[in-house]
RNA sequence: GCCCGAAUGGCGAAACUGGUAGACGCAGCGGACUUAAAAUCCGCCGGUUGGCUAAAACCACCAUGCCGGUUCGAUUCCGGCUUCGGGCACCA
């Protein structure tokens, strides 16, 4: 089994190494995923990247953790798929398109082909036949199909919403390109709210379903889990009908709250600056229009309206209180938003600090109707007491607690008729609708009354046109004739097309489910439900929310239409940390702008002990700011591109850093001298097995009997290794923790210097188990080591190495001594120890401690410690 | 503003279920080999706290962002802060 490989390698040789197992995979085809019920199967998955041009750090920490994934999974005996794509649709080619005049296509296509011989070079186990690229219309076709299916089953609508819109531009913005201070980024222009139609999926239809279902998901994150409850928001509260006076429009305004105990707090109510009440009375009231126009400027983005200082304006408009009768204004306010609720929020200045703010700054009255359960005295002009307690200056409620309160109150109104039950989503509908050119058309017609009717389905796709010139900034469909007009087959009516396009995240949210239909000629087929839910999913948390609720919400959406059986689309989430890296600059003035420097034009200075001193450019000798260690981007200089490292280093050095330098989910301080360090441990392996190999045969079994003491401590230390990285790799995901193990091993083996017969066989065990162990992560090298350490089978296919039960035992047990909870001395006795031998033992190693002291407790954690209690 | 996280030596980190804080690596320091350098190998490496010292060894004390609590024992659990990061519905 392991005879002498006649002319062996001398220098490890990255390049050659990876450049001959890509190929062998290539030519043998070794990561084609087949359906085959015999074997169980597993299906990981990387999140997809946009093609931005070149893979980033980031992408290649999330697919080197899938990969390793899905090759320690394969070397379980599980049925692997690990397919991989592109999310092409998007509003950087886009800007491309419009900066630089290059048709968005191409630009996709080109940065598409680069990305994907990167992706190759990393060396991922991949099925490339499974490719998805989301702008292709083999692709869209079938959520366009699906949309439509969606609009007639009545989870697609269409209504007004709200956007950002550029006054000089006169296009649409995305959050993105609002500055903070509320400014188009190219104009520099106030940005308005404007209100224009759009098209949204009914998410909120599935809101109970996608909250319930959290509590299946056993092996997602808390904290992914906890941040979609939150965003659901479920809330039990009440529908208020306020009735109004003499109003043209409608004669009550209803609000939702979850306070009904504060309603006789109430001073004042809220509405949107879009809401129809405010809308009606700016029409005849130039005055109020150009006030409202006012409380609209800024952006749409939560943070930036939460953030501004509440402002409103009377609508001089009244309603009576449903309780006390009493006359109330009502306001628009720039907080509350249309999309949420009623658009008309009752305010309590006394209970809610939205409300006191904007209370305190119109003067108008604050009331105080709850009060602390224990009077304690509360202050209403400092702010508003938002805590439950009891109500007061409430009439008959007056001594209620909340629960209470809120019962006798929803009881009462509804008998009046003024109230209703209500549970209410914080969660709101998909708005879909983007003003933009480079996505999956929308496939709606209007009529020329306005109405619109879905495109027949046997005239889909309809096809983006990809040869295209920007003029401006607006999307080309908006003016192409040629894509507008559309004259029904059938009837020959002249209709026109809708030109708005998908929200890109329609298509990151079913591409997982295409993977496992390559070439099927309806959105899935059978195949799906081979492959479905997602084994492992692998991604940035920063998808935590809204990706991943939108991808639940679809796969939900394929079940009802009966596509795939599953309720949930991934059985296991990974969120991984960001890559990050030190960032040098400098400033010429004080709040100036920074510029910024890449690490290879500096060099640090250090003193005696390593701490950094200062940092000076390599050009002109003169200091830089060390800055803090920010995520890699462009922009601040510290990107480090991985095809660099690749080059330099080779494909295995940088997956093993990236999995060494920190645990998954944390964040991962780039630092080359720690890639070198990587680089040494490559070459070291290699130079070891390769000593290992020259020494000569090995006989092939080990003797337990014959062994030294030396040779049973290396092998329990193997064996332990083994069991940990098997942990380690397999159920904690801590790839760190598990090549640190093999770090360990391995210096182990070096100091290990014993030549006999059953020395070298040990040997050749272990850096049989080391290859195997690795293999996952540094699939070139151990495909090279397997190979050279005389095996003829593919270690793709081995089995994973397990830890042998009787090599794991050791004779003797270190424990720990405690007086008092403080370390006082360790001993170490035989594993049979009867546990007042095990007392007796520790009273003598920490006597001197004891002195004195009467012994209270003795608490005796086996195989860990003894700690001995006194006083 | 709201929601979710994180914080441990000079640095990245480890400590898996409340049980020996700092595994493994980087940087640094000392040494071996070498004409020399590189590479490699060996050793040291929390503390400008105290004791004993010529120095070391050794011993004690302190130390896991800050303040407090629970416990024989807390990096780990609880309460209150601080700072940094992610998300907030049109970046993906």
């Amino acid at each position: 089994m392991t005879d002498p490989i006649p002319s062996l390698p001398t220098a490890y040789d990255a390049a050659a190494i990876e450049a001959s197992a890509q190929e062998f995979w290539q030519q043998n085809q070794c990561f084609k995923a087949v359906e085959d019920s015999a074997k169980e199967k597993f299906y990981c998955l990387s999140m997809l990247p946009y093609p931005s041009g070149a893979l980033h750090m980031g992408h290649v920490r999330n697919y080197t953790i899938g990969d390793v994934v899905s090759r320690y999974q394969r070397m379980l005996g599980k049925n692997v798929m690990q397919p991989m794509g592109f999310d092409a649709f998007g509003l950087p080619a886009e800007n491309a398109a419009i900066k630089h005049k290059v048709p968005a296509a191409q630009w996709t296509y080109s940065n598409i082909d680069y990305m994907r011989t990167q992706l190759k070079a990393l060396g991922l186990a991949y099925d490339w036949s499974r490719e998805v690229i989301t702008c292709k219309p083999d692709y869209y076709r079938f959520e366009q199909a699906l949309f439509i299916k969606l609009f007639e089953k009545g989870l697609v609508y269409r209504k007004n919403s709200v956007v950002n819109w550029d006054p000089v531009e006169q296009t649409v913005l995305a959050n993105e390109q609002v500055s903070p201070d509320g400014r188009g980024w190219r104009s520099g222009a106030l940005v308005e709210k404007k209100e224009i139609p759009q098209w949204f999926f009914k998410i909120t239809a599935y809101a109970q379903e996608l909250l319930d279902e959290l509590d299946n998901l056993k092996d997602w994150p808390d904290s992914v889990k906890t941040m979609q409850r939150h965003w659901i928001g479920r809330s039990e509260g009440l529908e208020i009908d306020f009735a109004l006076i003499d109003n043209a429009i409608s004669d009550k305004l209803t609000v939702y709250t979850t306070r009904p105990d504060t309603l006789c707090g109430v001073t004042f109510i809220s509405v949107a600056a879009e809401h129809p009440l405010a809308k009606h009375a700016a029409a005849s009231n130039a005055e109020l229009a150009a006030a409202l126009a006012d409380l609209s400027k800024g952006g749409t983005a939560e943070a930036e309206i939460e953030k501004a200082e509440k402002r409103g304006v009377a609508l001089g408009i009244d309603a009576i209180h449903p309780i006390t009768r009493a006359k109330v204004p009502i306001w628009a306010a720039n907080f509350v938003l249309m999309g949420y609720g009623t658009g008309a929020v009752m305010a309590v200045p006394g209970h809610d600090q939205r409300d006191w703010e904007m209370a305190s700054k119109y003067g108008l009255p604050i009331t105080q109707v709850i009060r602390a359960p224990i009077d304690s005295g509360v202050d209403l002009t400092a702010g508003a007491y938002i805590d439950y307690g009891v109500c007061m200056n409430s009439g008959k409620y007056d001594g209620l607690a909340f629960k209470a309160a809120f019962e006798a109150i929803a009881a009462d109104l509804s008998a009046a008729g003024r109230a209703t039950r209500k549970v209410n989503f914080r969660l709101r509908d998909w708005g879909v609708s983007r003003q933009r050119y480079w996505g999956c058309p929308i496939p709606m017609l209007y009529r020329a009354d306005g109405s619109s009717v879905p495109v027949p389905l046997d005239q889909l796709p309809v096809i983006l046109p990809e040869n295209v010139a920007f003029s401006g900034v607006t999307s080309p469909l908006k003016t192409d004739p040629n894509f507008i007009n559309y004259t029904d087959p059938v009837t020959g009516e002249k209709l026109t097309r809708e030109t708005d396009t998908f929200d890109t995240f329609v298509e990151s949210s079913w591409y997982y489910a295409r993977y496992c239909s390559p070439g099927a000629n309806t959105m899935l087929d059978a195949r799906a439900n081979h492959w479905l839910p997602i084994d492992l999913y692998i991604g940035g948390i920063e998808h935590a929310v809204m990706h991943l609720l939108y991808f639940r919400f679809w796969h939900k959406v394929m079940r009802d239409v009966g596509f795939v059986s599953s309720n949930e689309p991934a059985t296991k989430l990974l969120c991984q940390g960001m890559v990050v890296a030190d960032t040098y600059y400098r400033q010429e003035t004080e709040d100036g702008p920074k510029t910024y420097f890449t690490p290879t034009e500096v060099s640090v200075e250090r003193d005696a002990k390593g701490r950094a001193l200062r940092a000076i450019l390599l050009k002109d000798s003169a200091p830089v700011v060390i800055g803090a260690v920010e995520k890699m981007s462009k922009s601040k200089g510290n990107g480090v591109d991985p095809q660099s490292m690749i080059d330099k280093y080779g494909a295995d050095t940088v997956r093993l850093f990236s999995m060494f330098a920190a645990p998954p989910d944390q964040s991962l301080e780039w630092s080359e001298t720690g890639v070198e360090g990587m680089h040494r441990f490559v070459k070291r392996i290699w130079r070891m097995v390769t000593e290992h190999l020259a020494a000569g045969a090995t006989t092939g079994v080990f003797s337990n009997a014959d062994a030294t003491s030396e040779q049973k401590e290396l092998r329990t230390q193997l064996h332990e290794a083994i069991a940990k990285v098997g942990r380690d790799v397999g159920e904690r995901l801590n790839f760190n923790t598990a090549i640190a193990a093999v770090m360990e091993l391995t210096n182990a083996i070096s100091k290990f210097d014993e030549t006999s017969d059953n020395a070298r066989t040990l040997r050749q065990e272990c850096w049989s188990a080391i290859t195997l162990m690795l293999a996952p992560i540094a699939p070139h090298l151990c495909h090279q080591l397997w190979q050279m350490l005389g095996y003829r089978s593919l270690i793709l296919d081995q089995p994973f190495p397990q830890a042998e039960a009787c090599a794991l035992v050791r004779d003797d047990v270190t424990l720990a001594v405690q007086v008092n909870g403080k370390l006082r001395g360790q001993i170490t006795l035989a594993k049979s120890t009867a546990n007042a031998d095990i007392e007796a033992e520790a009273k003598i190693a920490v006597a001197k401690y004891l002195e004195g002291m009467t012994v209270k407790k003795i608490i005796l954690v086996p195989g860990k410690l003894v700690s001995i209690v006194v006083a």
